[in-house]
RNA sequence: GGAGAAGUGGCAGAGUGGUCGAAUGCACUGGUCUUGAAAACCAGCGUACGGAAACGUACCAGGGGUUCGAAUCCCUUCUUCUCCGCCA
């Protein structure tokens, strides 16, 4: 959610920025903006009258207390007035704060000065590649083929006791989550993220917090009964840790790293996009996230970015990462980096990872601020966070780039925690 | 799930209809004192919105109500605690 102040004292500004996400905002700006100026007006005049009501109901105190009763009685019916206007005026307040609010709410974040304008993922800049495509041997097949024949991954049972995209995991494969989730979470600890097991149900607040909701309640798996949400990144629950929370500006940064299983209906795609391990339902990640006083976040996403890569190639994988342009960056973005891993039996980009600065958008919707060491006021922290790493594309790229005709290998820092260097029949 | 109790500022804890945004203590910040520190003393010390400012308004778990006036009374939701039940 941006600031009333931000768009108050630099309109044209605001709108220059989010034209880079092929948006024009003037019109929900201006509108905005008249909407602001005539809550303020009603505000100030429902507060004049409150203060004449609470003047009132004082001397009404200070008469009864003198035994002035008569005279009170009279006042009383002078403040019944008031009190009817008040109402009045209360009740439009409260619905112009709401559209204010609804209206403020659906701007998206304003792209970092870096993000190029664009229209889609044509647009988005390499800024750096790393390793070469593997040169698989003859007969080489894509990772569901591979996950069917060692079986490592029981999609049609999956399918039986949930649905489609609810792999069921066994043997060597299940071991191989385990083993990828134990990596990634030691390699975050020891870069000095904190590790957290957060819930992996989340109520509306935190939903609001992050930005899932509202608009995109439909992404994500809802829990009528109970009205709680199945979280879509463990993102959601750990950088709501810290909602409505004033830190000492000391403890930044505050370096996070959680593991979860993440939920998605991602509904209405088919065909080779969702094919095997490509896009799923359920999925694991672990995550990062990162609370960063303002002026260090752009070097703490460097610093993180930089760690995610170091990942990438510890597994040994052919990776590129990408500036997204304007046009692609999520609605809560300032400037992300995505990570695309190379497919070699599909001989295509998957997207791993992607890690974003979101600067004050969602501490401001979190009121997650950091008491400032020089005026010792409160300010809006920055969040950030990525993925270190998303499991089922990373699972893909390993057996496809490593396969031979006579098994998988495991890269070797896996294998301490898989407890075999290779997968074969 | 059933019965009962309770939710006040960072923490502890007063406050049961009027001058309460809220005593007091601790913590914290600045200062005096000290070679330095501690102690002591003095001062400050919630948040949001509106306002150039003075200041105004709102907030005592959330929402609603009664009243001229609510932290205080009523309704409701949530949370916590105790006991019982169930249970990994």
């Amino acid at each position: 959610m941006l600031q009333l102040t931000t768009l108050r004292q630099n309109a044209e500004g605001v709108i220059s920025a989010l034209a880079k996400r092929q948006v024009d905002a003037r019109p929900a700006i201006d509108a905005l903006l008249a909407l602001n100026e005539q809550r303020r007006q009603v505000q100030a005049e429902t507060e004049n009258l409150q203060s004449e009501a609470n003047k009132l109901a004082k001397s009404i105190g200070q008469l009864f207390r003198e035994g002035k009763a008569a005279e009170a009685e009279g006042m009383k019916a002078q403040s019944g007035a008031i009190k009817e206007r008040l109402s009045e005026l209360a009740s439009e307040l409260h619905a112009l704060e709401g559209k204010e609010h609804d209206q403020l709410v659906a701007l998206p974040n304003i792209p970092h000065v870096s993000v190029v304008a664009g229209k889609s993922a044509e647009d988005n800049e390499i800024v750096e590649s790393w390793g070469q495509a593997p040169v698989l041997a003859e007969g080489h097949v894509p990772h569901w083929e591979l996950t069917e024949r060692y079986k490592l991954i029981d999609f049609e049972r999956g399918v039986k006791i949930t649905g489609a995209g609810f792999p069921v995991y066994t043997g060597k494969g299940a071991r191989l989550q385990r083993a990828l989730i134990q990596f990634f979470l030691d390699r975050n600890t020891e870069a000095g993220y904190l590790e957290v097991q957060p819930p992996y149900f989340i109520n509306e607040a935190s939903g609001f917090g992050t930005g899932q909701l509202p608009d995109k309640e439909g992404q994500m798996y809802h829990m009528t009964t109970d009205n709680l949400y199945a979280i879509p990144t463990a993102e959601v629950p750990v950088t709501n840790l810290l909602r409505d929370e004033i830190v000492a500006e000391n403890d930044l940064p505050i370096k996070m790293t959680a593991y979860s299983p993440c939920f998605r209906r991602e509904a209405g795609s088919y065909g080779k996009d969702v094919r095997g391990l490509n896009r799923l339902h359920q999925f694991d990640k672990v995550e990062i996230v990162c609370v960063e006083h303002p002026s260090k976040s752009y070097e703490r996403l460097e610093e993180m970015v930089a760690h995610v890569a170091s990942l990438l190639r510890d597994l040994g994988l052919h990776y590129r990462i990408l500036r997204l342009c304007g046009g692609d960056m999520g609605f809560t973005s300032a400037l992300t980096y995505d990570f695309e891993v190379w497919s070699a039996a599909q001989e295509r980009w998957l997207e791993v990872s992607s890690v974003s600065n979101f600067e004050t958008f969602q501490a401001n919707r979190l009121m997650l601020r950091y008491r400032s060491q020089e005026d010792h006021k409160p300010h809006l922290a920055h969040t950030l966070n990525g993925s270190a790493l998303a499991l089922p594309r990373i699972v893909a790229a390993l057996l496809e780039n490593n396969q031979s005709p006579d098994g998988i290998s495991i890269p070797e820092v896996l294998r301490p925690y898989t407890g075999f260097d290779r997968i074969n029949e």
